[in-house]
DNA sequence: TAAAAAGGTGCCAAAAAATGACACCTTTAA
DNA sequence: TTAAAGGTGTCATTTTTTGGCACCTTTTTA
């Protein structure tokens, strides 16, 4: 058998990585599995899918395995998401931190999108990091860098990325203190629906059920952020007209 | 000589990828380098770092070469960064289509991402279109996924991408027809600030300067845009308090 | 004008890495 | 007790990468 995949109408060479890639997505998609099944699927040996499999663990994918009859691999989805658990806004700060970098020099990585790195840096095998810093080099982000001023991104707190991204991803309740412009305190638990952007501030857009409504929070003024647990909310489909009035689509 | 090297404490193989790596970095400092120069660099044969200039010059570098006596390689910092110029708008729909691919099986690639991903394949050989999607793969994109529904995103005509981003990049007048709610048709000549996206829609955030105000366009009832040349204008700093006022942070 | 220094190509053997086959171990359910 | 599962070690084979060499062109300089 010739161990080449089509791509796109054009063949390409079926290596390591590619191999292991495929691993992930089956285990992804059939939840469990076993290594003769992999290999089969694979097109490879029951040894070489061994040697993936140990790889892929290096790699930080946790895979759960169970001997025996009925036994098999399965990967836990959490794994995949803390191998680098980028939330959206650690993306578009590194994003926005390597353009700088290119522009002004070589300034340190510096606030948010630090935290993105040292996440990526500990959950990735060093030649990750490389392959990583080559692909953001070859993006061209300068489409974001003139827009943006990145000392006034440093504000929003990283703290408070994780519980946000849970609630965003588990769908549950994000129960948090907000303190707004004249600086009254009120208790929130909300539910996320959309981010919005305008540099160099970013807001969060929550349904607000106690208030039966949408809401928009600047993320530097929230603190203290619990995603909370046993609450699930359905997507509400935010449109303009489900907003506030003035952000209706027609401009007036 | 071992062919290791040391990055973040830890001791790892030297591949070739890294080894080109070094060989783009060095012509970045340097400015120009001989070949001899740089296998002495690189520990490794003169032919090897031919076949890697090779190799960089199929993935996209320009790295321009002077024959005879005094020359030597010299790299287009342009081409570093024209490899793959990708928009806001772009990057963002590439991470959701690779998200909602993973999540329901094997889509096609479709609207917005589909530019994206062309242009990336045909700046990009083969095997950086894998890295890509292995960097993907890694990258956690959940967090949108859930919250979107692909199928309406096809809306935004990838058309009129150039323009908006030229307009945003060069900060210049953007002129378009506009057709609000009502089915109304205005003509507008804007100032691009930000992108509000609430899913499934896009909205351009501008500031009108016939109208003195801040005003929202919903991306698909935008049409004919063009960038409008030898007309600068300065970034505005937006905070949310200079917009409508029911996006005022101090929520109600 | 010849020589030296630079980039570039083709070819082949050597070195290194990846793979497959196989034997053998442990665990677990039937 | 047996079959089905994961896991490890070893070794030969296959594939890929690398180095060495011959030889080419271009350009400067002695």
């Amino acid at each position: 058998m010739p161990k080449n995949d089509t791509f796109n109408g054009q063949v390409m060479k079926m290596n390591a990585r590619h191999r292991q890639d495929n691993i992930v997505r089956h285990l992804r998609r059939n939840g469990t599995s076993t290594i003769a099944e992999l290999a089969r699927e694979a097109g490879a040996s029951r040894r070489t899918v061994l040697r993936d499999i140990s790889a892929l663990r290096d790699a930080g994918f946790v895979i759960h395995s169970e001997s025996g009859r009925g036994g098999g691999l399965q990967l836990d989805p959490q794994s995949v998401q803390t191998t680098a658990r980028l939330s959206v806004a650690e993306v578009f700060a590194l994003l926005i931190s390597v353009a700088s970098m290119r522009a002004a020099g070589n300034l340190p990585f510096s606030g948010l999108a630090d935290t993105g790195l040292a996440k990526i840096e500990k959950a990735l095998p060093a030649d990750k990091i490389r392959d990583l810093r080559q692909f953001l080099d070859c993006l061209y982000v300068g489409t974001l860098a003139p827009q943006v001023d990145i000392s006034d991104l440093g504000e929003i707190d990283p703290a408070l990325l994780p519980a946000f991204e849970a609630a965003f991803l588990e769908r549950r309740h994000l129960a948090f203190e907000y303190r707004d412009a004249k600086g009254v305190i009120t208790q929130r638990s909300i539910e996320p629906q959309a981010m919005l952007i305008l540099p160099p501030l970013w807001y969060l857009v929550a349904w607000d059920p106690a208030r039966d409504g949408f809401r928009h929070f600047r993320m530097d003024r929230i603190s203290g952020p619990n995603c909370v647990k046993d609450t699930h909310f359905r997507r509400r489909h935010v449109t303009f007209d489900d907003t506030v009035r003035p952000l209706h689509d027609a401009p007036r």
